[in-house]
DNA sequence: ACCTATTTATAATA
DNA sequence: TTATTATAAATAGGT
């Protein structure tokens, strides 16, 4: 396919024959991991040179696709075969397609796939967001709480021990802890950095002398 | 490798995957047929596609090709147990562990478990809920804006054909078009029963004498 | 290995 | 799906 087009028949020269077959070979496999890529394929290559050497590529792994390769030819003399390895095989078809569909789920989830999606589909999937978010920032809050309430106890503890003195500051402590009430409902969806910053290191916001 | 360079991921549009499938697999068959005939390989080939599809091409026969791998891969199979329920087995268990990890990653979406998610974890979390939300109604204007305008041209056509008296009705309607622009970055996250209702039935709310 | 004139494969499009 | 065609890739023959 290059300085001059050539005849598809075996190479005779031998030396030549061992360069075109690393060049091919080289061009081969690259199709073959492109395709999967591209299309999603799963896709096994495998190639013995005429000195019996082996190469071989496979998208993911060899032992794999040999196996589902079986279970598609074995469709045909099915009826010969041990019960078990049919349910079996029916199990792995099943989980094969459990696996895609939810991978298609979570593709739609992540806005990164729309495929199949009418105006009626977008919303629902935005109610499932929305609803999902919701559920996301209450959580937050609860652990919020959690955390501010061990925290105060620390509080009470370290100050009760070691200085009378600064007693006071208990209160002070109070209102730079996030309520939880205004967490519970509160909506972060658009704009702003959202709340990167003032989570799980709430103890250090505190100021104060904290290991 | 033709009118426009492509970066090898996966192809989002089906359809288009679909063909390039296609291509591609014809393609990928025809140059391992010439490898195995140039360069006197024994080339075996194994595609399926994402819907589950089997192609295959074999310089010999697919039988060989695999028992002659298997003895190079020095995979050989315990005589008293046979090859595909030792593989199968692996592979489900393979395909459990997968479906099991993304079933709870669709449960953390969707906001029903938290388990094992510490305050950063329910921050990641957020943040993608958040930009899936963003994509999903960016996806709701752009399909919105499509239906507009084909009810445009649809409305257009209606009048110049049927009634030119009603010929002004034309201006009144563009009011009632939701505009793409105020849709596209738009949050409806919080309050409020969202866009449940002016979505996929536009035609409806035009209130004319559409079937 | 590297080079490059050609042949092939193929992405976008109709 | 099939056909077309402008380009990207692969590669045959040389160095």
């Amino acid at each position: 396919m290059a300085r001059q087009k050539i005849k598809i028949k075996k190479i005779d020269n031998a030396t030549a024959r061992q360069v075109t077959f690393s060049k091919r070979r080289r061009g081969i496999f690259k199709k073959a991991e492109e395709l999967s890529v591209l299309c999603d394929a799963e896709v096994g290559l495998v190639i013995f040179s005429t000195t019996g050497k082996l190469y071989e590529y496979a998208s993911s792994s060899m032992k794999d696709i040999i196996a589902r390769y079986n279970q598609h030819s074995q469709q045909l003399n099915k009826l010969d075969e041990p019960l078990q390895l049919q349910v079996e095989t029916s199990v792995s078809a099943e989980l094969h397609k459990e696996v895609a569909d939810k991978t298609q789920q979570l593709r739609g989830m992540k806005g990164e796939d729309f495929e199949g999606l009418n105006l009626d589909g977008l919303q629902q999937l935005e109610k499932k967001l929305e609803t999902g978010l919701k559920r996301v920032i209450q959580m937050k809050g609860v652990k919020l709480e959690e955390e501010n309430k061990h925290l105060k106890q620390k509080m009470a503890m370290f100050f009760k021990g070691k200085s009378p003195i600064l007693g006071d500051l208990d209160n002070t402590m109070q209102e730079n802890i996030v309520s939880s009430e205004s967490m519970n409902n509160a909506c972060s969806c658009n704009s702003g950095p959202s709340l990167e910053h003032d989570s799980s290191d709430t103890s250090l916001k505190l100021g104060l002398p904290f290991p």
